[in-house]
DNA sequence: CTACTATTCAATTAACTACTTGAATAGATT
DNA sequence: AATCTATTCAAGTAGTTAATTGAATAGTAG
């Protein structure tokens, strides 16, 4: 047997996943469906891609078996396949920003509140939740929400946060979250809440982080 | 600020890492600096690809920042940046092993005797080597053994180990080990040494696997 | 200073990738 | 059955990547 043949062919398969990973487009993709299952016209949108376009990332995705999909009536439903992926997605997220110089610049442009907002940890807001010293908010949209979200979480996507402010204690601190630790939605969430005089902060990750962690999420996780 | 553009560079940089895990021939290069630092020729040598090639390589390893460098006299030697990119390796290879039909194909057909081989757990191993109960065997080049390997490891290069089977004690068992789960090293020094009439397995993973899991090492991790 | 070595650079070619466009399916609705 | 909708397929184009070749650079040794 030719080892190094094996060796040669074995790594060709392991650069497909790396290949999947290789395109800013579709790891916004997975990043969607990190929150939740999406129907293509779904993605395409929230994206900003043709449909044929995202299609074609999306069957990319599923040949190499980082996304699966099922067909429910007209539409076709794509998620995540297992949450090793996430993790995947979680270290080359974690190795870009601590070896590339461009992603601390990028979140440093754009990002400057970053430490003001300071961000609170997992555990931490699950023991002040629990003893319901806090209201934990969900910027993101209801589509996301409704796919899971933080225990006793209540969901005000970022652009009616205004005109829902009512729902919220004002004697209650408020920690947003939304889909990742790049996601700007809870930072533009604690900005605005705190112009309106409100205590508020942000959950240090988003809501698959959460998840992966097995912290606890609503509706209760399904093992089937 | 246009998050969403924001957004997309931040993709558009973590793509980046992504496409330098895209090709098998980078993939290689980093397992071997996995296992060891090594200069270019050297890695061209093992790698079998033109110096230039290798150099090129190198260098999109090096601008994603997933390896660095140092100038030692004529020679410059490559090494794996931080130990968050060999978690990154070793997720791609955990979802390309769960997730793609085609590698489970390509170890059945290569390393159909896999199971046979009876593999020893790293806590295990490390259990009975303290023991004295095992010779471990360290089957890689001594190039590698000699950046780090296993306590109270011996090292034979596979080609040399049947000129060396009287260093071992043949009421030991031995325990082999080279550079990962798919290093085939170590499967053909076990099946050699029974032959042999030896008692013999191979350790479930290599090198890189046990050094990441903060298990001891020789010569003692160099934390500077 | 000259010759030598290891590495990198630059230019070329063949193969591949992303995206667009328009047509083809396959399942629902009328 | 005819129509509509969501998705996929197929073909074409512009731009990118891997590998080869030969030259340039930088450090070493005589």
């Amino acid at each position: 047997m030719s080892s190094t043949n094996f060796k040669h062919e074995l790594f060709t398969q392991f650069a497909r996943v790396g290949k999947a990973l290789s395109n800013a487009n579709r790891l916004e993709l997975l990043e969607f469906l990190a929150q939740a299952e999406r129907s293509v016209d779904e993605l395409a949108t929230i994206s900003g891609l043709s449909v044929a376009n995202t299609s074609q990332h999306l069957q990319q995705l599923r040949q190499t078996g980082l996304v699966a999909c099922r067909k429910k009536g007209l539409k076709v439903f794509y998620r995540i396949s297992g949450d090793d992926v996430l993790e995947l997605f979680r270290c080359l997220r974690g190795v870009a920003e601590r070896h590339l110089a461009e992603v601390e610049q990028l979140v440093n442009t754009y990002l400057t509140v970053k430490d003001e907002l300071e961000p609170v940890p997992a555990q931490e807001l699950l023991q002040r939740a629990r003893d319901g010293l806090v209201t934990v908010l969900d910027v993101r949209p209801p589509e996301e929400y409704a796919a899971g979200h933080l225990p006793g979480a209540i969901n005000i996507p970022l652009r009616e946060l205004e005109t829902h402010l009512t729902d919220l204690d004002p004697d209650r601190e408020v920690v947003a979250y939304c889909r990742g630790p790049h996601c700007v939605l809870a930072f533009d969430a604690v900005a605005r809440l705190r112009k309106e005089g409100l205590r508020a902060r942000r959950l240090e990750d988003g809501y698959p982080e959460w998840k992966t962690a097995g912290l606890p999420v609503e509706p209760p996780r399904d093992d089937s």
